[in-house]
DNA sequence: TTGTATGCGTTATCAA
DNA sequence: TTGATAACGCATACAA
């Protein structure tokens, strides 16, 4: 029928034809079958996500980017959850390709091998986000987290602290980045010390912050300040210090990655790196829906930065 | 050909067939053609899920329940967000029952009445989730919220609080529910007035709360207690009374709702009323996918219930 | 600008 | 137990 040309290239029905087709669709409440369509075409509108965690703040923030980008739109979301797991990961994108995507969206540069060659084989737009790399396998949006954590331990030393601690949970492979850019800079200021780092398999939660806290002090005491993988150690870490009587920021500098909203308004505010999530969903959307219509990007690698907010956490009266 | 049968259900081969399809099937790569499969048989293994928040994480950790029961399965997760809009649910319900899903997953009782139309006419299982109530379109997994913030409401009471609070934010169904639960016991014990609670249409945050306590406080200064609608408030309203010097819980009672993991962890800690969202997720799940092999649930409607989880935050000494 | 024929890869039906 | 045939509903290519 001239029906499905009406309804997806209105420009090539005449105005009259386009009219009575949809009063009829109307009246039929006639709704095309997808099924169909990609049968027939031999491709989707699915745009499939994959993220390691769906209720880490951090990807649910990019997740919303991603939903609110393409609310209203003709492109179908479709979510996968790898929980941190390359293999899970492979076999999600298995299914993916199966379904013959217009596009998929990553986290990260970290794919298995098996996952990598699936992907280049893939006739469909890939974009990373998360991080930025130098070979992307097809777009990438993110931000360097070796540089963030190194600027932010910068900020540690440059606030008078001198004997900078660190802690993390869940060692993904952007947490193992981020303690090598605190690593790097600690150690060219002369600063670093293996027996301040605390670290754990566990998924990071608030209570963990306590813990690796009180880790982190049994075993260095002299420790001033903690940079810590994320916002919810840094929480616990408040928290800890407090419990413990240490006075932050004069004894003990914290400072959280990522900045979620709490941590403005803790008491003190806790300091952080902010990073752009809703912005990399959104980018990283338009990129791909973008480049499906025929605009290629500038570049195909798009580095949203990051942005060190001081707050009281780390505003140290004296110096160290 | 045979492989269809061979692949969907191998009793009906012969072992000698299935073995000789199976190595073809390996050597080849096959991968079976989803649209395809859809378009023939008139139906999916979509099960379409729709919240009306990917970042609220009371909504993450029932996404997440409902992933991990998912994981391995044939059924295909499909997420929508209705950004708590019922036109956004409409259209959402829309577009996933064009795709002849075999379920779906919708929150809470107040959908739409063109929604409600859709759904009684689907032919599709679905669970409702978040509350339980008496007319589910099929089945329903949840718990009662006017219940529940009665129950926290009581808690304050007997730890001797006697002029409780109300803040809110973003008043879904959901919190309207929860502030009537307040509402009816309070005016029970006769410790009810109006101006003690504070609400407001912004999505909830933990500077939210500090922001409604400080209101709160200038209209109604001598509260004692706070009952918040959830547990980002509940972190607000305590770092706010910290900043302003009022103790926590001898001046003032703080209770959250839902039991987010960092209550445990603040300090003091913060009293909550736990909610079972990961096994919500999952019996929705677990519900949708037994009956759609044949197993009807014992009864429609599943009340998971929900439990006040006394923290510091309400361990006054003295009394009120 | 519109209509017609053909095929997409699978499942269902029926026959062998 | 297996094979053949006809849909499923749409898009593509081509003809009118």
């Amino acid at each position: 029928m001239t029906v499905s040309r009406a309804l997806r290239d209105p420009d090539k029905v005449s105005a009259k034809t386009l009219t009575k087709i949809r009063e009829v669709v109307d009246r039929l409440g006639y709704v095309p079958d997808p099924a169909a369509s990609a049968l027939a075409a031999g491709k989707t509108n699915v745009i499939g996500v994959i993220v390691p965690s769906v209720t880490n703040n951090v990807f649910s923030d990019v997740m919303r980017g991603i939903y609110e980008a393409a609310e209203g739109s003709k492109w179908q979301i479709q979510l996968g959850n790898s929980r941190y797991s390359p293999l899970e990961e492979e076999s999600l994108v298995r299914t993916f390709l199966s379904q013959r995507p217009a596009g998929l969206v990553l986290s990260g540069l970290d794919q298995s091998e098996d996952t990598a060659r699936l992907l280049e084989r893939a006739d469909c737009r890939i974009v990373q986000i998360m991080e930025c790399g130098p070979a992307p396998y097809d777009m990438m949006v993110g931000f360097s987290h070796v540089e963030a954590s190194a600027a932010a331990t910068r900020h540690l030393l440059a606030a008078g602290y001198r004997r900078p601690g660190y802690i993390a949970a869940r060692l993904d492979p952007r947490s193992q980045r981020r303690l090598a850019g605190f690593r790097g800079e600690a150690e060219k200021a002369g600063v670093f010390d293996a027996g301040r780092i605390v670290t754990t398999p566990r998924p990071s939660t608030v209570t963990l912050g306590c813990e690796l806290v009180a880790d982190l002090l049994s075993k260095a005491p002299e420790t001033d300040a903690i940079l810590c993988n994320n916002d919810d150690l840094a929480l616990g870490a408040l928290f800890e210090c407090q419990r413990r009587g240490i006075r932050v920021p004069d004894q003990m500098g914290i400072c959280g990655f990522n900045d979620l909203e709490m941590m403005a308004a803790a008491n003190p505010p806790i300091t952080s790196v902010r990073t752009f999530r809703l912005a990399m969903g959104r980018d990283a959307f338009r990129m791909l829906t973008g480049a499906l219509a025929g605009i290629e990007p500038e570049q195909p690698v798009v580095d949203l930065g990051y942005e060190v907010v001081a707050r009281g956490s780390t505003a140290r009266n004296g110096q160290g």
